[in-house]
DNA sequence: TTGCTCCTCACGTCACGTGAGGTGGC
DNA sequence: TTGCTCCTCACGTCACGTGAGGTGGC
């Protein structure tokens, strides 16, 4: 017969946990000294306390436990416990996979905007775009629409997404309620599904400029980058795209003014525009 | 400004919640009425209380929200909190992918065992057992040795364990305190390590009996399986295989008067031992 | 007046752990 | 006497949810 201290050594049960099983009814002592209130336990009581250990260690609540000492005494009663208990766990797994697929997509993202910060130059450049895959959804009507368009790609393609979102712009003026762009983001795999497209957004040569600030304030930016390729007399195509290197996050709306915009406008470099175009005229290219 | 009804149905915050996060400090009130003690919150609180609420839904502990919000602005505040809080995650998820495996082979194994409680026929029979892959321990000393033993393979090559365990009997002769036994267990995969020997068992034909009942009165079994080993004059092989079909299970130690055990003699079925060999003899075989 | 929203306060959940203050046996 | 083990009782953890009992405004 054992001491609660020597029981606990025996079993792995702290003292704590063993006064308190016997508080919940699981686990009784074989004697307790009326006199000084110390409970004493038998040998027996060793392989019951370890049933009850055992089952914990697979995250049992007491509860079930306590039924289970109730009514079973052989595994093979336990088996339908032990299958319910395993869809539960399942179902726990389940949605620690999915906060863990959040965080890295959150992580990841902030990653990737850190470095595009790092490298920033705010003057126009010219560079080649690669061909990507992306997947989009087209829209007609407001700019506000874009967010939440945004958001449904990235719920349907998660861990699939692999840069920064952005938008194509169709319009060749500017418009307010019935805008004609496309919300995009490039992603390593996927097939088209109801209102998403995906499929293979063409490169090119493009003039660049990165623009710091709110989205409001864009134009100023677009003026820069326009007046650069019509003293080039570059044959700039449309869709013109604006890539969102860092704007409101996933958590924090963030502040407007550390936004970070690129816009890349691709142009025919094999055709320039002539003088008389700059006045209004449409080109149909040309060496 | 929203009355705290409206604010959850905007927010998807409960009221009990919102009420919970002003007592904590979490998010106060635009303004509080001091006659009623009606909380009412302006529309700036909305996106401090989506923050909380996105937050919230990555698991992170309340605790460090308030930290957050009282250090970070921005998305790339959070970084090192975000990281952190995946490596928690991810032990979280380890730890129930251990406790599912565990599951998961108490499961299959219980599964086993009843196909096998089914089938039984408690009559001496003959068959052919295949070949298989097992990992074994070989011990020099007591039987109850074995358990442990059987335990450290369990732990070692776990979801690999693809049938029963048993026992290889080496001895020629009951020994209690230095028999020479190994413990087995057939696996699908899996290589040597330290004390564990991986091997092929080759198979053959065999005698086999099953026997009901606790392991100390598996001699009445053996006098039968040998007694019909003896008449056919079958030249029987060591080791001999016990197999636990059900023994104690890995949650209850179960009835000993409910455990199944198969005993298996291998026979060379090409040789018959001559009458000589009944009387103590050893016989080098021979068609 | 009825229904609705809002309030506070106390308690429950889950499986223990912490700590204070004290007792009994060697 | 000292050290050790044991006791009880109350409270803390975590993020809320439940429910009782009551108030204020339309």
């Amino acid at each position: 017969v054992f001491s609660i201290g020597d029981f606990s050594k025996i079993t792995g049960l702290t003292v704590k946990t063993l006064r308190f099983y016997q508080e919940q009814g699981l686990l009784q002592p074989s004697w307790v000294d009326a006199q000084t209130g110390y409970r004493y336990f038998a040998a027996e009581k060793i392989e019951e306390a370890l049933v009850i250990k055992r089952l914990r260690e697979l995250d049992l609540p007491l509860a079930q436990i306590a039924e289970i000492l109730r009514t079973c005494d052989d595994e093979a009663d336990l088996l339908g416990y032990l299958q319910r208990h395993r869809t539960e766990i399942e179902a726990k797994l389940a949605q620690f996979r999915q906060i863990r697929s959040s965080l890295d997509q959150i992580i990841t993202h902030q990653l990737e905007v850190q470095r595009a910060m790092q490298q920033s130059t705010f003057q126009v450049e010219e560079k080649h775009l690669p061909a990507m895959l992306i997947a989009a959804i087209r829209i007609k009507g407001k700019y506000s629409e874009s967010g939440p368009a945004f958001a449904r790609i990235g719920r349907k393609y998660g861990r699939h997404i692999c840069g920064p979102c952005f938008l194509l712009h169709y319009d060749h003026e500017y418009r307010e309620d019935d805008a004609d762009f496309e919300a995009c983001m490039p992603i390593r795999k996927g097939a088209s599904a109801e209102e998403i497209s995906v499929r293979e957004l063409p490169g090119g040569a493009c003039v660049s400029l990165r623009h710091r600030g709110p989205w409001d304030e864009l134009g100023r930016s677009y003026a820069v980058i326009l007046s650069y390729i019509a003293q080039r007399r570059y044959a700039a195509q449309t869709p013109t795209r604006e890539v969102y290197l860092k704007g409101p996050g996933m958590i924090f709306r963030g502040n407007p003014k550390k936004y970070l915009t690129e816009i890349q406008i691709v142009f025919d470099a094999a055709a320039t525009v002539a003088a008389a175009d700059l006045r209004g005229e449409r080109s149909a290219g040309g060496a």
